[in-house]
DNA sequence: AATGAATGAGATTTCATTCAT
DNA sequence: GATGAATGAAATCTCATTCAT
C-alpha cells in the first residue's frame, strides 16, 4: 500500500544508447558482463561529470542522464554520492599506482624514476585530462571527504615515490640538504600543481590570468628544476 | 496561499553570550569601531569555521554562531555565503600580497627575493596556520568557485612571482630550460603543497599515511631544491 | 554560489493575515507570543493529520499544510518528523499525566480513583477525540519508535496507575490472586481497546465487523467489569 | 522497446542457505512440495522479520534475506508488499479461529469456553511468540492498513468471541450491566494488552518503564478479574 | 544595526515494483 | 519458477536567503 502499486505502468523507456548489443546467448567475446558494463558506464560518467561540475556541484542524477541510466541505478551499485566518488577513486589511482609501483621496482637510476613518473603523469593527463582532474582536483581537498588518503590505492603511490627518493638518499642521487620525505611531498605537490593550474588556466574563463603555460613547457620547467633547481647562473652559490 | 504569518511578536532575543563585549571597546570612539568588530569578528569566525569544515562542509549560521551574532547579520554585511569568502580572500591575500609585492620590487637578487617569499610563506603559515589552510584548501579547487582567482589580490600575488621570475629570465638569474611563467606555477604550487600536506598529515586521523614532515625540513628542502635542483650526486648528468 | 542568489526574490508577499497586531510593545495580554502560536499551530495540524492518516501514511508536508506555514518551519522548531511525533506526545500525554497523578494523589478509595481515570479518559476521548486516538494508535506499536515508552509523561502516567493498584493491594481493595502491576497493564490496555476498537469501528469502512459499540455501554462494561468480574449468575464458582 | 537489456550473464545464484531441505520432503510427493517449501519459507521469514522490525521498518529484501530467496519470488508468490501481510495475517489467524471457533461451539460454560481461549492464548504466544508479536502489533494500529480488519480470520475469531458473550448472556452466565459486544471488545483488547506489554517490557530497553510482569501473572490476573472483578475487599460495595 | 522566524528550491536517498532473462 | 538489474515515485531533510520587526 502506499505505493501506487499498478499506476507506474511504462514510463517514458529512457534508453536511447545501447552499447551492449546481442543480449546473452550471442557467440561475443564475453568477459565484460552486461552488468559491469553498467557499473563502467556510470563511473566513466561519475567521471566526466565530476570533472565538469565538480562533486559538489551536481547532482547524483547528473551522473545516471550522463551514463544513460536511471539515478536509482547508481545507488543499486555504489551506495550513495561518497561511495561513487570512492569507487572513481579508487579505479582510476589503482591504475596509476600499479604503473608507479611499477616504476619504482626497477633497477635504473633515481632520475631516470623520476623521468618516468614525470612522463607516464603528463600522458595520463593528456590521455585522460578527465579523470587526472578529477583526481587532482577533488582529492584531499576537502575537509570531509579527507578520508581519500586512506585509500590504499592513494598510499600505494606515496609510498612508491617515497621509495624512490629514500632509495636516493642511500645512493646519494640526491642532494645534500634535500629531505626525502618532504621532497616526496614537495614532487608530488609540483605535478598536481601542473595539472590544476593546467586545468584552471584552459577553463575558458580563466585564462585572463596570465598566459597560459603549456603543458610541455610545464613538464619541461619540472624536470630542469628537479635536475638543477630553478638558480642558475654565475651567483648561484650561498644561499 | 498558505501564506502563513501568524504572528511573531517579539521572539525571545536568544543571543545571550557576547564573547567580545566590553574588551577593546573602551578607550576607542565607539561606532564605527563597533561597526567593524562586528565585521572583523564574522571574519575572523569565517576563517576558523571554513578552515575546519570547509566551505562546502559549513552552514551561514555556523559561522555567525562562532562569531556570537545572528546569522542575519551575515548576509547584513557581506551579502551570501559566496560573499563572505571573497571577503575571507580578498582580506587575507591583501596582506600577502602587499608584502610580496614589496619583495618583487625590492632592488635584490631574484635569489633572496625567492627566499624571502618563501620565508614569508612559512611565517604567515605559523602565525595563521588557519588563514593559510583556508586561503590554499579552498582556493581554485572548486569548479565553481575557480572564480576565487579573479580576486585582485590573488592575480597580484602571482603577478609579483612572475615578475621576479621573468626578471631573473633577463638577468640570467634563472637557468636556461626555465620557463618563467611555468616555474611561477610550480613554486607556488609547491609552497601550497607543503602546506597542505602539513595540514593534511597532521590532521590527526591522518598522520598514518606517512611520517608528518616538520614544515621546517619542508622548508629547507624547497629552498635547496630552488637552489640545486633535487638531484645530485656523482651522475647527475645527462637527463 | 550554487544556489541562485538573487532568483528568489520576492515570493507571493507573504502576510496576509495577521493575528497578533501590536508588534512588541503594546500593554497587550502578554504570554502567546507568535512564536508560540506557530508552535502550537503546527502541533495541532500534526494531531489531525496524523490522526487522519497515521504516522506512516502522512507526509510532513501534508501537516505543514494544515496548519498553513511552509514545510520547513516544521524542521525549524521540532527537528525532524520523529521530533514531531515525539512533541505531540509530550504535549499531550504531559496534561493527562498529570490529571492522573492527581487522582492518584488524592484521598479516596481505588474504587474511586479507577472511576474518576475512567471517566477522565472517556470525557478525554469525547472532548479530543483525535488527540487520543493518535495517543492511542500511534502509541507504541512501532518497533521503532518504540521510544516513546520513554516519553516521561507516559512513564508518569503508568507510574500513577501503578501507584493506586499497589496500594489498594496494601488496604486490601484488590482482590486477591490479583497482581497490582499486571493489574496495571490491563487495566490501561482495556482503556486503549475501548478507544481504539471504537476509532476503529466508528472509521466509516470499518463498521461491517460488528455492530459498532457505544462509548458509554464501553464505559459502563468496563466499570462494572472491574467491579465484579465478566462472570456472574449463579454458577460463577469454581474456575 | 528500449528496454536495457544489458546482458545479465549468470549472477550468482545466491540461495546458499537452504533450512527447510530434506525434512519432510522424502516419503512426500515432491515437486508441489517443493513450491510449498518456498512459500512456508517466505510466510516464516516475514513473520520474523515483521516482529522485529515492524510492518514498515522493513523492505521486502530483508524478508527476502531471510527467507534466503531473491526478492523476485516474494512478489511471484504474493504479489506484493500488502499482499504478504495479508497472507501472514490469514495463515496464522486461520490456525486460531479454527480453535476459538471450536472451543465457542462446544457444550460447555461461557466461564469454561473464556478460560480455555485465555489457555490458548498464552499457549500460542508461548509456542510463537513472534506469530503472536505481528498478528498483535500490525493488526489494526494503522489507519492505512485497516483492511487487516476485513480480514476473514480475523472476523471469525471476533464473532466466535462475540458468540460466546452473547450466548452468556441469555444463560445468565454474564453479569448484569455488562454489555455483551463491549466485552468482546475488552476481553480480546486485554488479551492483546497482556502480550503487548509483556513482548514490549522485555525489550531490552524497555524494562525501565515498570517491573516487567510475567506472562503466568497476566494470565492469572486477568482470569481473576474476569471471574470477579479487580475491586474485592471489604468496602467493595456500591460503585 | 540586529535578529531569527519563515520560506522553499533542491538534493539525497529509499524501496516497492516490474520484467527480461 | 527464480533471479536481481533497472526504474522512478516520493519522502525526508538541509540550508541559503528574505524580511518583518
Amino acid at each position: 500500500m502506499a505505493r501506487p502499486a499498478a499506476s507506474r505502468a511504462r514510463s517514458t523507456p529512457a534508453t536511447p544508447r545501447r552499447e551492449t548489443a546481442a543480449p546473452r546467448l550471442a557467440p561475443k567475446e564475453a568477459g565484460a558482463s552486461g552488468r559491469d558494463d553498467r557499473r563502467k558506464q556510470i563511473l566513466k560518467a561519475a567521471v566526466k561529470v565530476f570533472a565538469e561540475k565538480g562533486y559538489h556541484g551536481c547532482r547524483i542524477s547528473d551522473v545516471a542522464e550522463e551514463a544513460g541510466v536511471a539515478y536509482g541505478l547508481v545507488y543499486h551499485y555504489y551506495g550513495n554520492k561518497d561511495g561513487l566518488l570512492a569507487s572513481v577513486f579508487d579505479t582510476n589511482w589503482a591504475f596509476f599506482a600499479k604503473a608507479v609501483d611499477d616504476i619504482a621496482d626497477a633497477h635504473t637510476s633515481m632520475r631516470d624514476k623520476l623521468s618516468q613518473i614525470v612522463e607516464l603523469a603528463f600522458q595520463a593527463f593528456e590521455m585522460a585530462p578527465l579523470v587526472v582532474k578529477v583526481l587532482v582536483l577533488e582529492f584531499g581537498r576537502n575537509a570531509r571527504l579527507g578520508e581519500a588518503l586512506d585509500n590504499p590505492a592513494v598510499a600505494r603511490v606515496f609510498k612508491a615515490i617515497t621509495r624512490i627518493f629514500d632509495e636516493g638518499k642511500k645512493t646519494g642521487e640526491l642532494h645534500e640538504g634535500i629531505d626525502p620525505a618532504a621532497m616526496s611531498v614537495l614532487f608530488i605537490g609540483a605535478l598536481e600543481t601542473a595539472f590544476v593550474s593546467f586545468v584552471l588556466t584552459h577553463n575558458g574563463a580563466r585564462s585572463k590570468l596570465q598566459a597560459a603555460v603549456s603543458l610541455d613547457s610545464m613538464k619541461k620547467t619540472l624536470i630542469a628544476m628537479l635536475h638543477r633547481g630553478a638558480l642558475g647562473g654565475g651567483h648561484a652559490h650561498g644561499l
